[in-house]
This record gives structure tokens, sequence and C-alpha cells, in this order.
DNA sequence: TCTTAGCACTCTTGACGCAAGAGTGCTAAC
DNA sequence: GTTAGCACTCTTGCGTCAAGAGTGCTAAGA
């Protein structure tokens, strides 16, 4: 697999290199006077035919330059690629956004997928964190008028559902509290199976509040993860491939259906480190002109989410996933916090 | 200005009709089968010729037929369009949705873009309603784990707002508890002139939760409107005007930021009933191809969002300004019931 | 055996011209 | 006021052509 001469690494390494950045076929006389190499274009001729033989490479016709092929591509990621990290100034700059930010879940998945966007220049693709079983913290009952009252409820990983309930007969906030407080008693830190099995002797009201409270802890529980933040959007449409549109449309609905999305990126999501998913290595057909970097950060095992790009296969790889990693440790270190390290 | 005769009115509204459908310039014997006038296409000529001259039609080049301009739609919405009301099966399936939801003011507005996109075939827009000044309805700290605590506020509106506590040593929840119940009687009913201004004895810890309170409620109040919901940006690119996307770019780039949607919609919604923009209209460059359809929901004087469409000039019209009206009463309701009729 | 110069070959791209088709606008007759 | 007829204009698609880019092969050189 991986027998190819020094020269021929470095010569793929321009390729891909001048290919991202250009979006053009790249020729043995541009290669040359880029590399450096001390051969002629003819040497680099033999060379890249070699290349193109061993499948790195291909040619779009026969008068073309050469572009990588996936496993060029997937060549350069796992051996050719320089570590790229993020410089130290974009790292403070970000840190900074994210304690200026209060401390609150949806903002931090908000602002990691605009700090991805912009630093990636692709489009940024996160999901919020996820406990693996959700247990009950607390719920709280606020009258909003004689009519409605507003079930909050939180959840041991912070997370929070709020949802109005249309009350058959007024009933006073005094009562609302009585009624939480009671049940916060009766039903802290259980999880869904131990809610269901209760049998406490509960009046109509309460055993109707319990019942949503059970309702909203399915939702949670099923719903393989929460929403997918997206952000960046434009960027990946700015790059020359979606002149011709047609592809385009592909890609955008995937964007639009979160519900896929959020099955890719669980499927794909590693346990630990960042993946890169080239083109069809994902199977899927409507992906097969897209990669995607992501990476898994949280506290394994207890809740975790993705972060990831969503970019043209002619992507800047080394800063895309410098940038996944630094945003993944950052969340990591959140996450590390709210949980009481 | 309105002078045109019945032949003429019923010839625009023709152009119209067609021209919505086909994406094509509509020529005269077109419009002749069509139309099923009993005149000859010369005729018609001669009548699109005064159309023309008069400013309802254009002519993308000699030899093409003739398509409406932004004064001709204007005309057609304002004069020449039938009433469309939406067929009662499909406003049944749609009361439907909204009652099947939980009684969730995020969630509603999910579901209004959600309905609205795939009703008109083109981007739905949304902005949940917006107290006009929001008062201090309830709050409670849950402890998440020893460092840290959440806060979650309540407004009058049912709007409810979350953030994590750092806590500087551990306090424990019946601590919390207390300190909620106190917060509670002495904010209740506050707006945010009334908190600032407040001399209560507090204790370190909860004039931070009140600084914390105020920040939040400042920013809601600030914010001119909340986050803009869209949904069904693909059916907008789907329309074929867009196969060469030179226009598009600039779309999605008013689509990406929500900052430049919130003010148009603000600036645009009228007091109250369904507002049509046709394409330059508004005022701004990047919208000259595209109209919106909007308006106003909620409780005047009370709190109101806005509910519309995004699509091209080239539109349908009546479906557009039918689903817009519907979904809006229908929110009207919700509102009225949550705020107690 | 590897490298290189040279050159024929292939394929894309853009320009140009041309014919077909669509639709108008005008004229003159009804 | 309406209509038939017809010349005129402009788009669209197609084929041709020349220029340019880049290859692949061959044969000579190290």
């Amino acid at each position: 697999m991986a027998d190819l001469t020094e020269r021929q690494e470095k010569i793929l390494a321009y390729v891909v290199k001048e290919y991202v950045e250009t979006a053009q076929p790249v020729g043995s006389e541009t290669l040359l006077r880029k590399s450096g190499l001390r051969v002629s274009s003819a040497t680099i001729r033999n060379e890249l035919a070699a290349l193109e033989d061993a499948g790195y490479l291909m040619h779009p016709h026969t008068s073309a330059g050469r572009l990588p092929t996936e496993k060029g591509y997937r060549y350069f990621v796992e051996t050719l690629m320089d570590e790229f990290e993020l410089p130290p100034v974009e790292q403070r700059m970000i840190r900074h956004q994210f304690h200026q930010v209060t401390l609150d879940v949806d903002q931090w998945m908000r602002l990691a997928a605009a700090v991805i966007a912009r630093a990636s220049h692709n489009t940024a693709l996160v999901t919020a964190p996820l406990s693996t079983r959700c247990r009950f913290k607390h719920l709280q009952l606020v009258s909003i008028n004689e009519q409605v009252a507003l079930l909050v409820l939180v959840l041991q990983d912070g997370a929070v559902k709020q949802q109005m309930l249309s009350l058959t007969q007024p009933i006073t906030q005094d009562e609302l509290t009585r009624t939480s407080n009671r049940l916060n008693d009766h039903l802290a830190d259980l999880n869904l199976e131990q809610m269901r099995a209760l049998s406490f002797s509960l009046n109509a009201f309460e055993s109707s509040v319990v019942r949503i409270v059970i309702e909203l802890m399915k939702q949670i529980d099923s719903r393989s993860s929460h929403d997918v933040y997206r952000d960046g959007i434009m960027d990946i449409l700015r790059q020359p491939e979606f002149s011709a549109m047609a592809r385009m449309q592909a890609l955008l609905e995937v964007l639009e259906q979160r519900s896929a999305l959020e099955e890719m990126l669980s499927d794909f999501a590693p346990e630990r480190g960042v993946q890169v998913v080239i083109g069809g290595e994902s199977q899927r057909d409507e992906m097969s002109d897209y990669s995607i970097v992501l990476s898994r950060y949280g506290l394994p095992g207890e809740a975790s989410g993705v972060v990831g790009v969503l970019g043209p296969v002619r992507m800047h790889y080394p800063r895309t996933i410098g940038v996944v990693r630094y945003v993944s440790s950052l969340l990591d270190d959140l996450m590390a916090r709210m949980y009481g390290r």
C-alpha cells in the first residue's frame, strides 16, 4: 500500500496542496516551479503517471493536470500532512469569546459553531452534549395566568425544558409551589424507568404533571441527539466547485434535514480523537463530494457531543483538523468544569 | 394610475399567473390559448404593448414574451388577485399539528416555520413573540454539582432563560432554595428599571444572582427581537431563477445573518394585516430579486412577533398570502390563550 | 537503470458563424 | 377597434476552428 518513494510522496503532497489552493488540476510544469524539485518536468510526468497507476491521482481528461483521488487525500491526511496547531493568537481569541459568553449550553453550541465556521471557512456542525441516560433533577411550576401554568424541568446534566400547561381550573402560585416541592421530593434523581414505576399516591393534578415530565424526558431520551447547530453554510457555497450548482442541491438538502445530519454525525464520530471522512468513504451518495472532519467532546460515558466541519473534499485538512481539535478540547474543559471535574 | 381597461386587467392577470407558473416570458399566442379571450393575437400584442408603456410589463429582449414588472405584480396583488383561503383540509391538518405539539413557544415557532415553508414552497421566517417590556416572574436555583448551580429565570410572558453559575464555595440545594424564595418575594413583577433601583439588604450571593438576572433581562430587552426561525431554504433554491447562482449568494448571505433578517422583518411588519413587499420596494439592494409576505401576530401592545415568507418576486402571491394569514391568525389564538384571553 | 529533451497527440475552451424558432411591431385592410 | 400578414430582431443550439495546456512516448544521454 504505502510503497511510495520519498519523491513520490513529495510530489503527491504538492499536488494536494496546490489543488486545494487553486481548485485547478495541476500539471508537471507548475509542479516543477512550486515544488523546487531538481528534476525535469518529464521526470515529474513519469512520477505522476506512476502515482496515477497506483490510484493516488487522477485525470479529468487526457490533456489536463492531475488531482488527488480519495485515496490520495487519505494518504496525505494519514502520512504526509504536517500537524497544524491553531496559532496562539487565534486560540486566545477563541478562548476569550467562550469566557465572555454566559455559561449556557445553548450559547456554547452556537458559539462553537460560529467559531469553527469562521476559522475553517466551511460549514460547522455541532451537537449539544447528550447524557447517556437522563435523570430528573428539579421541576418548578410557575403560574402565568389563571388558565396557564409553566412547567420548567431541569435534568441532572443541566438541560432545561419548559412547557405550558392549560389548567382546567385556576390554581394559585402557592398551590403550584407546594406541588412542585412535593414532586421534587418524590422524583429526585429518578430516571425514566424508575419514574414510570412510581406508585406514590398522587392527586389528579400531580399525576398529570408527572405524566408530562415523563413525556418530556422520553422526548429527550429518544432523540438520539439534540439539535444540530450549524453555521457558515455560505462559506461552503463560496468554493469554486459550486459555480455549477448541480451537486449543491443535494448538499443543502442534507444540511436542511437535521435528522439526516444527526444520524451522520453519530455514525462517524469516533470514541476519541479527530476523525476524517473523505468523500465516498461515508458510503452516502449525497456526500460523495464532501468530507467531514469531526471529533467527539465531553466526558466519555457521561455526556458527550460532536463538533465537526463539513466541506468539499478539496479542503484544507491540516487547518480544519487543527480547528476541530482545538474547539473540541475547549469544550472538553467546559464540560469537565460543569460536571465538577 | 389604475386606468386599465377590463381587458387589459384580464391580460395582466393572465401574464402574472402564467409567468409565475412557468418562469418563462409569455407571448401573445400562449396568452390567447390560455386566456380564452375572443380576440386575435395581434390585438393581444397591442394590449401588451400598451401595458408595457404603462409600466406594468416588461421585455427581456425584442423577440421575447412579456413578464410583469414590480408595478405589475403590485397591481395584481392589490386589485386583480382572487382571495385565496387555505383549503379546510390543510387548515385542519395545520391546526392538528399545533395541538399535538407541547405548549412551548420555541416549539410553536419551529412548527410555524415548518408549516409555512411546506405550504408556501418558500423560505419561512418567524420571530418569537416579544413583550414590549419584560417583567420578572420567577427564578429558581438548582444545584448541579458542588461548583456549579443553574439559574432558571421565568418572565411574565412565559419566556424562560437559563444560565449556569460557577460557585466560589459549595452551596447546598436547601440553601439555594431558600435564596430562590427570598428573591422571588422581593423581585415579583418588577421590570428592569425597578430592579436596578432595588435596595433591599442582600447578602453577597443574593446580590450576585440579582446582577445576573438584570443582565439576562437586559439581554432580552435589548435584543430587538428574538431569534429568527427559518425553514425551507431549500425550497427557494429549487426555483428556476437559481440555475444561475449569482444572485443566490446575496440571498443566502441575508438568510445567514440573523441580525439583518430581524431588522428587515421589524422594518416591514405592519401593525395588522398581511403586508407584501415586492422586490426593490424594500429599498434593499440584496433583496431586489425577492419578495416578502409578512404579518404581525400576537396581542397588540403586549407581545407580538412576525411570521412571513421570503421568496422570488415571481411568487404565487395569493397562496402565500393565504398561508401567512392563516398561520398568523392561528398564532393569534395561541397567544391569546396564553395571555388568558 | 534512471533521467531528460523533443515532439506528436489529445482534449478543453472560447470565438465565430449560421440556421431555426419564437415573438414582436408595423402596415394595411376590414 | 380589430385583424392578417410579414419583415425584423434576438435567443439558442450546433458545428467548426484555432489556441493553449498538458500529457505520453521515444530515443538519446548519464
